[in-house]
Parts: structure tokens; C-alpha cells; sequence
DNA sequence: TCCTATATTGACTGAACACTCCACAAAATT
DNA sequence: AATTTTGTGGAGTGTTCAGTCAATATAGGA
């Protein structure tokens, strides 16, 4: 068993409940099953931990968009795959969608390195300025569509999670929130 | 001078800088001028403050968007009404906007007495769901929409808040992002 | 088998923290 | 003016916490 992986587990959990000050390191330890000293031995800070947590939650989120928002059709399907993608993995990583938000409102998300953000965030950025360009969607700064995109995404999740729907009504509500998002950039 | 004002004053600025686990009660009195112990006079505990102070912008707020909204207009206009007074507030008062953002974020959200909360959405709830009555914005469930057009606007404004923009842009950006929510509503 | 490197433990520490307490000051009430 | 109530101060307190450390375990290579 990777007690590196235990930590992080028990991390996500905890943040999402207590936040980040509610949590004491010595609790993810404990929730975790490790000891105090183990935790320290992995992540040097309870910092370095916070950012730990959140550059592999990201990665993970990342791959499995990549995995999954297949590249092949039009402009239209390839945006939808990708907002379909995020949401089905929120769906089955609740906790860790949610941090992820917790993280971004957080005074964390300042002390990010920018270059490491751009990456990530370029590949859309680029769809954008194709659609752009191809006069599919709105002319707007890309950076203020991203933003508008992201925080629809995470609305919807929240709102996903915040009450007991079933599987066929969250699909649909994805669906359908979907052709809110591409109404408005459209 | 008002020190319980002057408490809450320098506790926003710090909340928003460090987040809430990172800015001691200490620092707060040091920030606001005043001993440890006249904030423990005003406030019993640091929770007290934190929900103190939510409850304060948000009244805030709400008072400003209340007496800057127009009603008279048609519906597209009492939206936008809305939408135009909650950023323009938002301009002016960047930290307090994204201390709500903050408190949102955070674990303390769930604490908040349903009832008041209720009883601050339900006028917009009232006036969406006459839109959609009217055939006038698309039938999907009211909260939906609301956490939608809610998390459409706190985007924006960390968007404003993100660069340097002329008192120009900045009204452009908050004309031409309401027709994008119009858009996705209708 | 020995040796070295890494993993794991949990008692410990020093600092920071939320909050108390009591003294005193200012205002309000009588 | 006397008395009570409320505001203000700041040193003090008990606790909690992030992080240390030295001892022990585990594993892998020579």
C-alpha cells in the first residue's frame, strides 16, 4: 500500500470538509492511518501537501479529458467532449472537483507558477481562438471565454452535487447546460 | 470612529489576502488599530466574526442592488438591472466581493441559516420563474439557472479584478457579458 | 551476511493561536 | 453626582499545531 497515496486521500477528504485551516495535518495523518512523522517524511510542508494535492488531482483530471474528449469531429462536438468529459469525471471524483474549487478560490491559487497554469490551459485557449477565427464563436477575449466556461463547469457540479439526482437526470442536466454554454458563446 | 467597523474593515482585506486560516485574530486587531480584546468584545468568536461579516457585505449588497436596479422596465431589463448593479458594486468594493467568493467556497457556506438564504434568492427565483412562464428564458429548474447566472457573474468580476482594465473596458466587458448570459437564459 | 538507503514511527518542541480576565475608561442612566 | 453599563486595553493562558528528531524497521544491492 502506497502510504503517499493514503495521505493525498486522506488530504482531499478532509480539506473538502473542514477546509484547509479545519484540517490539521496530524488529522490526515491519523485519517490516513499513518504517522505524524510519515506525513512530513512525503510533503516537507503542509504547503508543499496543498500543492501536491492539487497539481495531481489536476494532472488526473487533465488526462482523463484527454482520454475522453475525443479530437475528431467538428468544432461544436470537440467543445462539448471536453465539457462532457470534466463533468462525468466530477461526477465519479466528487471531492476532488471540489477541491479543486476550493483550491482556485483559495489564496493558494496566487502562488501557482504561471508557466506550469499556461500549459494547461493553452490547448483551449487555442480552440477558442479557432472558433474565433472560423466565426463560430463569439469575438471576445479568450481568456474571458475560458473563465466564463470554467466557472459554468463548476456551477453545474456544485449544483450536481449539492442535491440527490439520479444518473439520468444529471446526464440530461449536463446535456442541457451544455446548450446553455454554446448558446452563449455562439 | 466605529471599531467594530474598523474590525470588520481590516478583516475582509486579510481574509481575501491570506484566506481564513491564514490571518490570526491578532493580526486582525493589529490591522484594525484596536486591542486583541476589544475585537473578543464584539465578535465571542472568530467563526462569530467570519459569519459577522458575511452577513454585513451581503446586506450590503443587496441594499445597493435593490435601490440601483431598476423594476420598472421590461424583463430583459430588470435582468440586466440586476446583473449592472451586482458588478458595478463589485468594482467598487473588489474585496468585498471576493470575500462573498471566499465564504462560498469554504466550508462555512454550509453553516448559513437556510431560511435567511432563502429569503435573500427567492425574489430572483420569483422573477425567473415569470420568465420562463412568459416563454421568455429557457424552462429549466429555477436554482439551476440561479447558480448559473450567479457563478456567471462572480466569474467576471475575478476576471475584472484579474488585470488592469480603463473604467471603459470595464463597463464594455460587463455590457457584452450580459448579452452572453441573455443569450444562454433565452 | 553486511551495509546503506529509504521508510516509518510517535514522542517531543517551540511557536502561534483563539480566547480569557481583570483593570480601567468612557458613556449612559439614575 | 453617583452608579451602572458598555467599551477598551493588553498581558496572560491553555491548547493546538506544524514541523523535528532520533530510534527502529524494511528493503535492496554488494
Amino acid at each position: 500500500m502506497d502510504k503517499k497515496q493514503l495521505i493525498l486521500d486522506a488530504a482531499i477528504k478532509l480539506f473538502v470538509e473542514f477546509g484547509f485551516h479545519g484540517t490539521p495535518t496530524s488529522k490526515i495523518a491519523q485519517e490516513a492511518g499513518v504517522a505524524n512523522g510519515t506525513l512530513f517524511h512525503y510533503f516537507p510542508t503542509k504547503d508543499d501537501l496543498v500543492m501536491a494535492l492539487y497539481i495531481d488531482i489536476k494532472t488526473r483530471l487533465n488526462e482523463y479529458i484527454e482520454q475522453n474528449a475525443k479530437q475528431e469531429a467538428g468544432f461544436k462536438e470537440r467543445v462539448k467532449g471536453q465539457y462532457l468529459a470534466s463533468l462525468y469525471w466530477a461526477l465519479d471524483h466528487n471531492a476532488e472537483f471540489r477541491f479543486i474549487q476550493l483550491f482556485n478560490a483559495s489564496p493558494y491559487h496566487t502562488v501557482l507558477d504561471p508557466v506550469e497554469v499556461d500549459k494547461q490551459t493553452k490547448p483551449i485557449l487555442d480552440m477558442l481562438r479557432m472558433g474565433i477565427k472560423d466565426k463560430i464563436i463569439k469575438d471576445l477575449p479568450v481568456d474571458l471565454l475560458y473563465t466564463l466556461i470554467t466557472s459554468h463547469t463548476y456551477a453545474l457540479n456544485q449544483y450536481l452535487a449539492g442535491q440527490e439526482f439520479s444518473k439520468t437526470k444529471q446526464h440530461q442536466y449536463i446535456s442541457d447546460t451544455f446548450e446553455l454554454l454554446w448558446d452563449m458563446l455562439t
